[in-house]
DNA sequence: AGCACGCCGACT
DNA sequence: GTCGGCGTGCTC
């Protein structure tokens, strides 16, 4: 009899795949199955890549010996072969090993938490059965164990602990024999549970029905000549052939581009959507649809309308869910029950049977990109796994990201545009205040001619400075109106406390990095030496100068260091507002779960009339009573240290705009500005995304940063300094060999750093970034590849991350 | 990443 | 003597 032999990937960070032995009992055992197999001294779920091979000399692995799996987990495979690709995609894409990000791929099993359990080994109750055996060992198992034979690590080390008090000098090694622990993986536990699912899912069932049953809305909608014209263009170049075209199942035959829908606020994207999946259902009732929300935007308002629009036949998931629930949501899709999958960035790894249409509603929303572990954008996967899956993939926003503009302009996606709004209401007034420097949270820093004449100046610190943010007196005022009508506002801040940067009295002006026209900034370090001795730096380049350089090549100039004080907008307009209901919402707040949703109901409720937060506010929630949206110095926003500064800005505008007086009432935006006539916080104020794209992709091109070129961010962290010294030396002196070595390496690749970035350290370990650019991402991934395998296993203290095409550059 | 092994100083 | 600290090396 044949020996047979599997590929399993195995969620551990080595990037290889393990072979195991699988026995004529395992006979059907196939790709995307998974397994449970031995790895090391532990049990790991595993998921099988290729068919079963028969063992030959050819395919033995040298000096290992193979073991044989432990047990089938699945009856059927669990991924699809187009899962199994678009795995292998972002593995070699993402630069992350497979098993990890099968892991990833599996609702909860992102989750780090494992069960672990000892239990009592074979050898032991032999032994025990002895009436004879009266060893010590035994009597502490006994004592450990009593009448079970199976302890959960937590009760087995909290009696472990009792015990070594009582004889202190107890060695876990001695009753090694005795003992197994067993490590079961969160993926193993789900099949445990699936046993109850099925009443969950009878559960939501009935709830999901009692809604639509409760709401009568109408069910068809009348689209407006744009609306129907973007439907059309989507449907006839390939919607249609995906769904009708059954020959093209056997054949080989290229997707239709994505297509990037460019609609303004209120101009019913959603509808198109509605209307392409009704549309799909009618002439293929089993085909599939899947759409990408951003997760601040996933509530049941934004759910209902396509859970009544396709009732019983609608999925959703969100991060809130517990992973029993989710994995029931996900079931109905893959039974083919459901036909719309609702759900965040995670969702696009759905168990779709037949998937004809990915959806990515505001594609330009940054929470599509994963930060941690396995980085991947969502609406980049989406376009992948379209392509693989042979579905069409529409991607909507009224601030299309300048990626997919791009990708628009260039001819790779079809751009369609909808410019009016369905309801005809116009977009609320947005009006510029103008505010002076020294409303600006900040310290003033005098010109050199004066600190010179006064010796003390010199030595004085940043360390003193007392950080407010002066709201506009007529902000202050149409404020106050607002709250005495009886309407409600927002005051839109920035996130506090990153980096200082330094701003020009005369002219308004950042300081920025010659190079690449990104403000320098000031570290917080900095700010406790003396001013003449602040180091400014570019982290993107590395560049770096002092402010005593900028104070002698400008002699004739005052500056003030500007930094992000927003905890004190509250206290400002507490002060100034006493007889408001003032509240105040921002990341900090949000992260605690009651909180975020307590406030959010209140404020729904009408009973705050000022809500303060961050731009979290300007995404996703609709409040129908407020009229007046504030946004408080967008040029700490245009001057952050990140290269889509402007885009982030012109976003968080126009994404405002849309949210305000949707209502009977006419909306009104007022943004607080040290230079309302910069030419983006212009086409904000104008609502003009051509104008400012054409200006933005300018910028880009001339600095060649993305869209028209690539990036890898290298994130090397260590608790110790001199590690992280070391490392960047060690860096810049492999590329100087590798330059030697082979020259084309380098070719079109632009390194810059390592540099200290502007949030140094994180939870106590320091941090250094290394970024890589290059018009070819092959050669950036190929130089960070080698990077990884020249640094990956050296110091005990260091980590090593890649993030491929990085959002957040901080 | 885990986890075990192994070598060293500290303490009952 | 033991305990536990962490450097090193392996996982089919």
């Amino acid at each position: 009899m044949k020996q047979m032999i599997i590929e399993v990937a195995v969620p551990t960070p080595l990037s290889q795949t393990f072979t195991y032995l699988v026995s004529n009992e395992d006979e059907k055992v196939s790709p995307g199955m998974r397994v449970l197999v031995p790895f090391g001294n532990r049990k790991m779920v595993g998921v099988v890549l290729g068919p079963a091979i028969p063992y030959s000399k050819e395919n033995a692995i040298s000096g290992v010996v193979l073991k044989p799996i432990h047990e089938m987990i699945d009856k059927q495979p669990i991924f699809t072969k187009s899962m199994l690709d678009l795995a292998r995609w972002m593995s070699s894409y993402y630069m992350h090993p497979i098993g990890e990000v099968l892991k990833t791929m599996l609702p909860g099993g992102v989750k780090k938490s494992r069960k672990r359990f000892y239990q009592l080994s074979d050898d032991f109750m032999k032994t025990c059965l002895d009436p004879e055996y009266h060893d010590t060992e035994a009597a502490i198992i006994k004592t450990l164990f009593g009448k079970k034979s199976v302890l959960s690590e937590r009760t087995f080390e909290r009696k472990w602990e009792t015990l070594k008090c009582k004889k202190p000098y107890l060695k876990k090694i001695e009753l090694k024999d005795f003992l197994r622990s067993n490590h079961i993986l969160e993926m193993n536990e789900n099949v445990a549970k699936s046993r109850n699912i099925k009443l969950n899912v009878d559960e939501f069932d009935s709830s999901r029905l009692r809604l639509a049953e409760k709401s009568q809305e109408i069910i068809q909608h009348e689209m407006t000549e744009e609306q129907k014209n973007a439907f059309s263009i989507i449907f006839e170049n390939g919607f249609q052939s995906i769904l009708s075209d059954d020959s093209a199942k056997n054949q080989i035959f290229s997707s239709p581009p994505p297509f990037l829908l460019f609609g303004v606020t209120g101009s019913g994207k959603t509808e198109i959507y509605l209307q392409l999946i009704s549309k799909m259902l009618s002439i293929d009732p089993t085909a599939q649809a899947l759409i990408l929300v951003p997760e601040i935007a996933l509530t049941p308002q934004m759910t209902r309308i396509f859970e009544v629009r396709f009732i019983g036949k609608t999925a959703v998931v969100h991060s809130a869910m517990s992973d029993v629930q989710r994995w029931a949501e996900l079931e109905r899709i893959r039974s083919s029950e459901a036909a719309v999958l609702i759900g965040p960035r995670s969702a696009i790894f759905g168990p779709f049977r037949n998937l004809k249409l990915i959806v990515v509603d505001e594609e330009h929303d940054t929470s599509y990109k994963q930060e941690t572990g396995l980085t991947y954008n969502a609406r980049d996967v989406a376009v992948l796994r379209g392509n693989l899956e042979q579905a069409c993939v529409v991607l909507g926003s009224a601030t299309p990201s300048m990626e997919s503009f791009q990708n628009a302009l260039s001819g790779k996606y079809r751009l369609l545009n909808l410019r009016e709004r369905v309801s005809g209401r116009p977009l609320p007034v947005v009006e510029p205040v103008s505010s002076k420097p020294s409303f600006a949270s900040g310290v003033f820093i005098p010109r050199l001619a004066n600190v010179m004449t006064s010796q003390h100046e010199d030595k004085s610190s940043f360390a003193t400075l007392s950080v407010s943010i002066p709201i506009a007196p007529e902000i202050i005022e149409a404020l106050k109106e607002n709250a005495r009508k009886g309407h409600q506002s927002m005051v839109l801040v920035n996130r506090r406390g990153y980096s200082f940067y330094l701003l020009s009295v005369e002219d308004k002006k950042v300081l920025s990095c010659p190079r690449c026209s990104i403000s320098l900034t000031l570290h917080k370090k900095d700010l406790k030496s003396a001013i003449s001795n602040a180091r400014l730096c570019c982290h993107y380049c590395a560049y770096e100068t002092t402010m005593n350089r900028i104070q002698k090549e400008n002699p004739d100039r005052d500056y003030v260091a500007v930094g992000y004080g927003s905890e004190k907008a509250e206290d400002f307009l507490r002060k100034e507002l006493p007889d408001v209901r003032i509240e105040r919402l921002d990341s900090d707040a949000a992260s605690k779960v009651g909180v975020l949703s307590r406030i959010l109901e209140a404020f729904r409720k009408e009973e705050i009339d000022i809500l303060v937060g961050t731009q979290m506010l300007a995404k996703g929630h609709d409040f129908p009573n407020v009229t007046l949206i504030v946004i408080l110095e967008v040029d700490q926003l245009l001057s952050l240290p990140d290269f889509r500064a402007g885009e982030k800005t012109f976003q968080l505008m126009v994404q405002t705009a849309g949210r305000a007086g949707r209502a009977e009432f006419p909306g009104k935006v007022m943004v607080q500005s040290l230079k309302p006539s910069h030419p983006i916080v212009q086409c904000g104020l104008r609502q003009d995304f051509e104008t400012f794209a054409k200006l933005e992709l300018g910028f880009r091109k001339a600095h060649g940063f993305p869209p028209f070129s690539r990036l890898i961010q290298v994130e090397f962290k260590s608790k110790q300094k001199n590690i992280l010294e070391d490392v960047s030396r060690e860096v810049i002196k492999l590329f100087e060999s590798w330059a030697v070595e082979n020259q084309d390496l380098f070719k079109n690749v632009k390194i810059f750093g390592p540099s200290i970035p502007p949030l140094e350290t994180i939870r106590l370990k320091h941090r250094r970034t290394l970024i890589m650019s290059s018009p070819q991402y092959d050669r950036v991934r190929t130089i960070a590849l080698r990077l990884k395998q020249s640094l990956g296993k050296q110091r005990g203290d260091l980590e090593i991350k890649i993030d491929v095409d990085p959002m957040q550059l901080m």
